[in-house]
DNA sequence: ATATTATTGGCATAATCTGCCAACAGGATT
DNA sequence: AATCCTGTTGGCAGATTATGCCAATAATAT
């Protein structure tokens, strides 16, 4: 991670389909040892995948909560059976394991207050081994960015 | 948006740079409807840009904390300059205007408890009109999604 | 059944990707 | 200072992909 590779995470974490060209063009490289320094990024895991941003609400899904989740039973069954659940359901954007009152805060989407009484019903509530929730609902974005602010100085 | 869109949207996010040949194949359609038919998302701001997808610890921000922030003015002016400053931010990657005892949440990267204390020191704190702070630090994640269930049925 | 509109598929051209090789830069050794 | 060595770069050529246009098809309303 030399200061090329810092400008080429950034610029593909603003926009995640430049050319090549336009990619070498921007870092200030030719296109083939561009090219070469994003596979490599690539291949160590500093990229892990490209992915479109798409309008929540355009997609049918205005609603967005955060949960913060903490369970009366800490065996590593009991996490994992929770932490097995969260991974299939699609709902559940993130899950973090948290410091402070609670074990888990999670981001969920849902198509509507219907659509996340269900989720919350059916699948929220009975994942083993749940102390408390407390859910918070989001109903306005300031910002959501997506770019990490690489510094661009620093071997890694 | 009819099915055929969403099989393309759920395909962008899983991966964003997918050859559009590739991206054909997958929905069913030949290249030339398809291309067609990502421009005019993107167009109508359903697919709202591209992204590469970054590890944030191999980038140099192994600290990832949520904060909760209640002001004590609310005025519009108060408010006006709290988000603007959260904007210019770029620590600052989310930001929601949030139901329940807080009226911000954030999401916050650092490079360093020193980093995250500064961060606080110098912008958090000096927001103007803040009336408390609440932070949890993530030390684990379980999950982070990209893709929204974008349901495969439905008109919109 | 017919007209109309929207969408599709194929084709040709332009742009881009990608692997290979020679040239170059930086550091260590003699 | 000259030489070697390692790692990176730039350019080129063939393969792949994107993109705009047109006729053909499907869907809808009259």
């Amino acid at each position: 991670m030399d200061r090329i590779d810092a400008k080429i995470v950034r610029a593909l974490q603003e926009d995640g389909r430049l050319t090549n060209q336009d990619l070498a063009e921007k870092v200030g490289l030719s296109p083939s040892p561009c090219l070469r320094r994003v596979r490599n990024l690539e291949a160590d895991g500093v990229i892990q995948g490209y992915s479109a941003l798409v309008d929540q609400k355009a997609c049918g899904y205005p609603i967005t909560c955060f949960m913060r989740i903490r369970l009366s039973v800490h065996s590593e069954e009991a996490v994992q059976r929770f932490e097995a659940k969260i991974m299939e359901t699609e709902a559940v954007l993130d899950c973090y394991l948290m410091t402070g009152g609670a074990d888990y805060q999670l981001r969920i989407v849902a198509e509507s207050l219907d659509a996340y009484e269900q989720l919350v019903r059916h699948t929220i509530q009975r994942l083993p081994g749940i102390a408390s929730i407390e859910t918070s609902f989001a109903y306005g974005v300031v910002k959501k960015s997506r770019v990490l602010p690489v510094k661009l100085e620093g071997a890694l």
